[in-house]
DNA sequence: GGATCGTCTTGACATGGATCAAGGCAGCGC
DNA sequence: GCGCTGCCTTGATCCATGTCAAGACGATCC
């Protein structure tokens, strides 16, 4: 895909939901401006790609709002989705000007993107983007590396409440703990099947178990009701 | 682990086997005497830990020499093991303390170390070694991205060819393609079930049964000669 | 050589999750 | 309302891989 302008759109960073955790986050005034000057706003409706893998990239960005995901097929078909990426999560690589992922928008998208090049000088001028950049590497390659235990060694039941627990601490959380806790699940069955290297089946059979089991509700196939938080943790106190 | 000086050891920089691949390899004449100066080696016996999982960690190195593994454990001692570390890979994380990971040596283990805190300085003042890190991040994450897909997508069969083709790209090759390559796995059968999310009774199953096929031949558990290398690599022409 | 120990292989059997197949349900256009 | 479509659920069955168990092999020590 091309990235382009969108023309209308640009909130000053000052407003920017995302400003406390993306890359900005860490900026003082005058990084802050620069980033303000260059970036640009673009749309990208759900269910388009943004980049695919092998494809050319000439631009970094942060997700503003809504959700993407990074995603591998091999030739025949199979795919695993990498990362699931909400807002304030960055996307592009540095140094790098071809794409190894497939990223597509899941609902539609808002991306603060800024260009490869000057984004990389800005780098190599501004400490605390470039710090902030590296922390959000290392914590990419921590939740990665968190990840493959779960892929390698968690059983569908775990993995199912793993996901939950995920979606529970990235959604902007209510009022107080252990009151029952509604979360809107940011993806298909099919793609959380994906995400979590399963099957669709497998995912919605240990849905219902949980259902039946008490453990969550499901207002419908996408929204989950969790009456007690702490119940749904323990079924991870052999995992994790 | 406290990490402390091995005294008699410091080889300098200049004769070091990874002086090219490892996160001193972009510096400049200055940028490597610094580090020449501020390096001290470690060494590490085999089967001893580098680092415990939430244990405190306040070195950075590179590996000069030998072989090990990070790694994840759940409460009940299910292991993921979620990196192979071969000489040039760079262990640790500056600006954190603590450490994610297990980290282990499988062979004897020499590491160039640096303490965190004058490396952290270095970042600042150093932008080859700073941009050096950030490319070793980002690579490390696509690695850690690509075993996802192995790990989620990937049967035994091919968990198995993909580790063999990984140690056989790692390893110092000989003369020319198409020849029978010899190949001296670095883990052991448990350590590799850990490694591709198997048991070790299937590892060595799909190694026997490769070599019934003819794709390899195995002088002995862990010297594995491949008698054709793209032949081998055909077994992932589905995957990958 | 023989005993011992750790590592690896092989076989028999069990099972979690995949696959195949059918149907339910909600949203949408007409 | 009705039919269509996409997404999800459920059931029946299968199979790849796990589990359990028994040995084989090689290194080391005496």
């Amino acid at each position: 895909m091309k990235i382009s302008r969108t023309e209308d759109l640009r909130l000053d960073c000052q407003y920017c939901p995302v400003r406390h955790r993306a890359i900005c986050a860490a900026s003082d005034d005058s990084e802050f401006a620069t980033l303000n000057d260059i970036k640009f706003y673009k749309s990208v409706p759900a269910g388009q790609a943004v980049a695919r893998r092998g494809e050319r990239l000439n631009v970094v960005a942060s997700i503003v709002s809504g959700v993407a995901t990074l995603s591998k097929t091999t030739v025949d078909g199979r795919m695993q989705i990498t990362g699931m990426l909400l807002p304030s999560d960055f996307i592009g690589r540095p140094g790098r000007d071809t794409c190894e992922h497939d990223i597509s928008a899941v609902t539609d998208l808002t991306l603060c993107c800024f260009r490869r090049r000057p984004f990389e000088d800005l780098i190599e001028s501004a400490p605390a983007i470039r710090r902030r950049l590296l922390d959000i590497a290392f914590d990419e390659l921590d939740a990665a590396r968190h990840w493959m235990l779960l892929l390698g060694c968690l059983t569908a039941r775990e993995k199912i409440v793993s996901f939950l627990m995920l979606v529970l601490r990235r959604s902007t959380l209510p009022e107080d703990v252990d009151q029952p806790v509604q979360i809107d699940l940011p993806l298909s069955r099919e793609a959380t099947a994906s995400y979590l290297g399963l099957t669709i089946e497998t995912v919605s059979r240990q849905m219902s178990r949980l259902r039946k089991e008490g453990l969550i509700e499901l207002e419908t196939a996408r929204r989950v009701i969790i009456p007690d938080t702490s119940r749904l943790e323990a079924e991870l106190e052999n995992a994790d």
